[in-house]
DNA sequence: GGCGCCCGACAAACTTTGTCACAAAAAACC
DNA sequence: GGTTTTTTGTGACAAAGTTTGTCGGGCGCC
């Protein structure tokens, strides 16, 4: 990936989200924060992260049986953070399925080493690590979309050939329907990387899609244009 | 072989870690790491690893009986890693199906020496190492992959040659289906080998594999592009 | 109703992939 | 042991896919 990875934070101090997230940004990496695991799924449902610094000691749900559900659902690594130091902590976040372990207080050198490190691990298996696995299909309007042969079939039974980005645009929207998705975000959801000023490239790839699977595609009743805002994917889509 | 082999360090310590994969580094193999089993069988499903340096001692599931299990299944050389020099393990280790055993701690240069030794070892007998796989048959599409007799039929009853390198490629992907792999994995899982910068030899054979068993080369079904990706193999597959 | 900004469309520039021809390497054959 | 045949890798070029630039039209705001 030839785009800055986004990484998360999850810690409930602020001053160290400030301080972390400050060293990271400074280092070229795109930052989000989260206080605690509401917050944290906030963020992985608006964009796309590409490793979690997660704390062992949270309000509420804490660091460890996140970190379980988060593997039991998706493989992004995560790096766990804690403020003790013992052996006992470590070993239970390896077991928890965590990619690495920081034991605070830690410097801002090593934390960016281990960054990069569990980064080129977790890129030697590329695309293995994004969407949750199990084979899937999508319904919505008169379209079945199968996940694992990577086909859009109509209702008659004609199979439309999408393209890797058309295919990729279309599974980051359908994936959140009845949602306002900004251009930014769909940039980073669906191809992993921040919009640079005069970025025109999601509404090209809109287009096209619209010019698949929209019956007037000068009247789009399924990606609708929310003005300002971005696009919405509106039909109702069930999972199966 | 005549590409470097592929070592793969399973060890909670990530000092020990780094220290062997940095020696390693240097003396020209290429490395993989994992703190625990699952990091080693994620490991192992995404690349053809040609040796393991297994610790005794790790979370969860330990040395002894990860080693058991890939001796059920793999006949992937083993150097057993263990901190206890006591004569017990070596023994044990031994009778779990380690090629080898070394106590730490240990010099880079003594453990280069066993490693090389177990791999010209299990060069000696390559052919017994492989087949000791019980003979299977895949099915996919309108196909059967034969894999004790390196065939490939057709529903229709016709056999169709396959080169070897086609039907290494061909296994790699019907080994992992609906997933996307990328031509340096590809590369690594078919040939044993890393990609050099403008190396188009994977494009060259998914290419020829196409034109075997596509009913459309040129809008290809089973194994489908994407785009800045890799390649997917896309239908379901039976084990027989 | 006018003004400025946002969006859609199209084309140009660029990147990635498919395939061909041929050379190199490996295997088979005599 | 040398020759023929088959298979594999490489570079070139065409095709496909994606991003960027530009322009005109439409939308909201005043």
């Amino acid at each position: 990936m030839h785009s800055a990875p986004h990484i998360l934070i999850v810690d409930d101090h602020r001053d160290i989200r400030d301080l972390v997230s400050r060293a990271l940004t400074k280092e070229g990496f795109r930052v989000s924060v989260a206080a605690d695991g509401r917050a944290m799924r906030k963020v992985l449902s608006d964009s796309r992260i590409d490793l979690i610094l997660l704390d062992l000691m949270l309000p509420g749900e804490d660091g460890l049986s996140l970190c379980r559900t988060l593997r039991a659902e998706s493989n992004i690594p995560i790096i766990m953070l804690t403020a003790k130091g013992d052996e006992v902590d470590r070993v239970i976040g390896l077991e928890m399925g965590a990619d690495d372990y920081l034991p605070k207080p830690f410097g801002s050198r090593e934390l960016i080493a281990r960054i990069k490190a569990v980064l080129r691990r977790s890129q030697d298996s590329p695309l293995a690590a994004r969407s949750s696995e199990r084979a899937k299909q999508y319904r919505f309007d008169r379209w079945r979309l199968d996940v694992g042969a990577r086909e859009l079939l109509r209702d008659d039974g004609v199979t439309l050939p999408l393209s890797t980005g058309e295919y990729d645009l279309l599974i980051a929207l359908v994936e959140r329907p009845q949602r306002v998705l900004s251009r930014d975000q769909l940039l980073d959801l669906a191809r992993g990387r921040a919009a640079n000023a005069l970025d025109r490239s999601i509404d090209t790839q809109v287009s096209r899609l619209r010019r698949k699977l929209e019956q007037d595609p000068g009247d789009p009743k399924i990606i609708k244009t929310v003005w300002g805002g971005g696009y919405m994917f509106t039909p109702t889509v069930s999972r199966e």
